[in-house]
DNA sequence: TCTGGGGTCCTAGGACCC
DNA sequence: TCTGGGGTCCTAGGACCC
């Protein structure tokens, strides 16, 4: 039966061999801090914290935080004293700056290779497949490039599978001052050596309750996830862990994804800067959030069939009264349109919104989403009259070229009394010519 | 007083089909 | 006494990622 396999297959005779596949993996150190940093050289050797959305808890750390336990997710409230003491440096998350300064991380590395997938805001997969050795000097190159063009830090993992190329990033990390940041793990002695002093739950893929469950069957690091059988663990967990071991393993399972395919559900929500208790002010933000979800919708060129508008109140406060709840509507037809979203946006929240309650978040879904042009209607269903279509893609025109918000619908005021707190705000240096940086 | 905001994939189980 | 063997679709829930 195996007799198939190997090199007696004619098709892979010949002049040409194919080049053994290699990933690297580039993640930025401390990504938030290191973009406040950028325009701030005088933040270099001070502990720097970013905080998530309202100022509510930390979200990332410089090296200098980290080394003071301020940990992650750390509610800021209970941290202010502390971080004033230590002369910890905060900021309100910027988002504006962060993804500019992520499209530059991602385009200096997209010069250097042939091919990449950005994997998130801060990390990206690349293929460094037919490179000429050594690798190494080729992570390195990649990571001085950066450097120089964007000042952002990066530490570089390269391995022949993608789970590994992770776990060498993490290594890179780790192990900073014997790596400066750069790990090549495809020498068998050195991914073994690697794998059996990292814990499991370093292994992409591997949260909190998966690591409790592995370890209940005496796996506790990446050496013993790889050493496992991959068939039971496909049948005690799932495709998705048998997947991990095997790439342990260095046998791939996972390719690059260049293209990303459009997103399946878009999600808009946020925490009121304060409590609110009133319908109107609950119906302004769920307009908004309606506006920024359409707008999502619109530059994938999707149209969506279900909204979904859920409310909350805080759910920390065992004082008062909560109350969660949300309600799923079918739409007239596949729509982009933001006023035909709003609107049924507006009428699920009536359905959901009971008076007496102190509201501290609320959230739209848009789901079962399709690309424009892919759809089959029938003689009873209507479209999306094209007019809209034109209205949509000129709102987004001008929003685009004088900033989000300047055309919006008319019941969201400019200033509204639940947007979140941003205290500790920095410039938007590269995408507000009157925050330029000056000198 | 104060605790984020996005996403993905997989599985199990029920209802239903032929 | 004995009770098949495939499927699909949907939803809820659980796990993970940054």
């Amino acid at each position: 039966m195996n007799s198939r396999s190997g090199a007696s297959l004619p098709i892979a005779c010949g002049a040409s061999v194919m080049p053994e596949q290699v990933y690297a993996l580039i993640d930025c150190n401390s990504f938030y801090c290191s973009c406040e940093r950028v325009f701030r050289p005088d933040l270099n050797g001070v502990p720097v914290v970013v905080l998530s959305n309202n100022d509510g808890c930390v979200i990332a750390r410089s090296a200098e935080a980290k080394k003071l336990g301020i940990s992650m997710g750390a509610p800021w409230f209970q941290l202010r004293e502390f971080a004033r003491q230590h002369g910890v440096q905060a900021f309100s998350s910027n988002y504006a700056l962060y993804g500019d300064v992520s499209d530059r991380v991602m385009r200096t590395i997209g010069s250097l290779v042939p091919a990449y997938e950005i994997y998130s805001i801060d990390e990206c997969f690349a293929d460094l497949t037919g490179i000429p050795e050594p690798l190494i000097d080729m992570g390195r190159a990649i990571k001085d490039k950066v450097f120089q063009w964007t000042r952002i830090p990066v530490g570089v993992g390269i391995a022949n599978t993608k789970t590994l190329a992770k776990l060498a990033n993490h290594a890179a990390k780790r192990w900073i001052d014997r790596t400066g940041g750069v790990v090549d793990l495809r020498d068998p002695e050195l991914r073994d050596k690697v794998l059996r002093k990292l814990p499991v739950d370093e292994v992409w893929g591997v949260g909190r309750r998966l690591k409790v469950k592995l370890e209940a069957l005496g796996i506790q690091t990446a050496w013993d996830l790889a050493q496992y059988d991959a068939w039971s663990l496909r049948k005690q967990f799932s495709v998705v862990l048998e997947k991990t071991a095997r790439e342990l393993r260095g046998v791939r399972c996972l390719d690059l994804e260049e293209v990303e395919p459009p997103k399946q559900m878009i999600c808009s929500s946020r925490m009121f800067g304060t409590r609110q208790y009133q319908h109107s002010a609950l119906a302004e933000a769920v307009a908004s959030y309606t506006s920024r979800a359409a707008e999502k919708l619109r530059a994938q060129k999707s149209l969506c069939q279900v909204l979904r508008v859920g409310i909350q109140t805080g759910m920390f406060n065992p004082e008062q009264p909560r109350y969660a709840n949300s309600v799923t509507l079918q739409l007239p037809y596949p729509t982009d349109d933001t006023r035909v979203l709003i609107q049924y946006a507006q009428f699920g929240l009536a359905r959901i919104f009971r008076e007496g309650y102190a509201y501290s978040k609320a959230e739209i879904l848009l789901a079962e989403i399709c690309q424009r042009g892919e759809i089959t209607g029938d003689l009873f269903t209507p479209a999306q009259p094209a007019i809209a279509g034109q209205l949509m893609a000129t709102l987004d025109a001008v929003n685009r070229k004088y900033g989000r918000g300047t055309l919006r619908a008319a019941r969201i005021r400019e200033a509204p009394g639940w947007s979140m707190r941003r205290e500790l705000l920095s410039q938007g240096f590269t995408t507000r010519i009157d925050q330029v940086w000056q000198i």
